[in-house]
DNA sequence: CGTCTATTTGAATGTACTCAAAAGCGGTGG
DNA sequence: CCACCGCTTTTGAGTACATTCAAATAGACG
């Protein structure tokens, strides 16, 4: 499989010359992934940043009770990367895993300053993606503060739906940061409703 | 006052000639507020993303049951904007209002692709602030799932001594996303503790 | 069909919230 | 200098939301 789904989506962003495409598919990595794999494991230092081009990945943290908290769930045409580690090439806090069979497009931290050198705009578009990024981090802490669980769980179904069939209720629960029994106990409440 | 707060501030991330600072320093806006002044209103658009020379902002966002929820506290060398709003230029969902008297340095939206044009490395800089931002965001995420109020409330005593000294309990409260009550009651056990 | 994993259910518990009232604190004016 | 005002913090009782632990049930896969 090659970047076409890269290309299409940096599109969104920016525009790339036939030559600027050109030297982007020479300089990221497409890279497969079986069902399970990581990509990144806590302690390791984060070397690649992750265009998905096909599948889905979990990044998740574990607590000092060995608990898992996921932190984001990504699918096609979004991002993973421990953004902490990869940009100050320090161990990881974070894991990411696949929770299917995924191909990525991948920049590497070793040439991407050459890669924004030679192609500016994809410094922009990495500065606008963060940016988007950021809003979006914000407000999830906004909406972990206001909103009940349940709420919560009613606004992830409604914005993602497609990621909710695609993966176990249990990480659905981590996600939202709950537990799977409560979500469970929610999904009764709402089933009652109806 | 001048930006000269500034400029030390981008020298730790690129190093600018003195033409580029000159630049800088004709294309940036150096605005006073006073103490509860707003800086933006939830419904305006962020037109600006302000660096603080001197002063303490919040941005936080008002529910729908009137309650304040402070997602970001801001001091020297530190950036605040709303920058859902900022980058798509809509109406905002926070407010920041400052909290001391604030001088700041502005970007403004009309003018920052020209300043990104003229002077890429303010484009990485910026990259690179966001960056830092979104992984902050991202551990504090996971603070909120993983750890008690009491943890998380040390947590900020530890990192943020200078802030806690400047802003009343309250808001501090809401940063940590609990009750005023609450937070009393988990100082109230810490000074037994000792 | 059996095994393994994921989900559901229930009881007991804990963490944090709400509401109301009291106490503390800083500034202002008499 | 003290009395009062507004605002912040503290305290307490009752409650709500979410967790823990244990056990039962359901689903997926070989």
């Amino acid at each position: 499989m090659d970047i076409q789904p890269l290309l299409y989506y940096i599109s969104n962003y920016v525009t790339l010359t036939p030559e600027e495409e050109d030297f982007l598919r020479e300089h990221v990595i497409v890279r497969k992934y079986l069902k399970g794999q990581y990509v990144l494991q806590q302690g390791d230092v984060c070397k690649v940043s992750s265009f998905i081009l096909k599948g889905c990945t979990k990044m998740f943290y574990i607590d000092k009770d060995g608990q898992e908290h996921i932190i984001m769930l990504s699918v096609e045409d979004w991002w993973t990367s421990d953004i902490a580690s990869f940009i100050e090439q320090q161990p990881a806090d974070f894991n990411i895993q696949c929770l299917e069979d995924t191909e990525m497009a991948q920049f590497q931290y070793s040439n991407i300053d050459h890669i924004f050198e030679k192609v500016p705009k994809l410094e922009r578009l990495l500065r606008k993606v963060t940016e988007r990024g950021l809003a979006a981090a914000q407000k999830r802490i906004i909406r972990n503060f206001s909103m009940t669980a349940k709420e919560r769980y009613l606004y992830f179904r409604k914005t993602y739906p497609k990621i909710e069939q695609r993966i176990p209720q249990y990480m659905v629960a981590s996600y939202l940061g709950i537990t799977k029994e409560f979500l469970s106990k929610i999904k009764g409440q709402l089933a009652l409703e109806d």
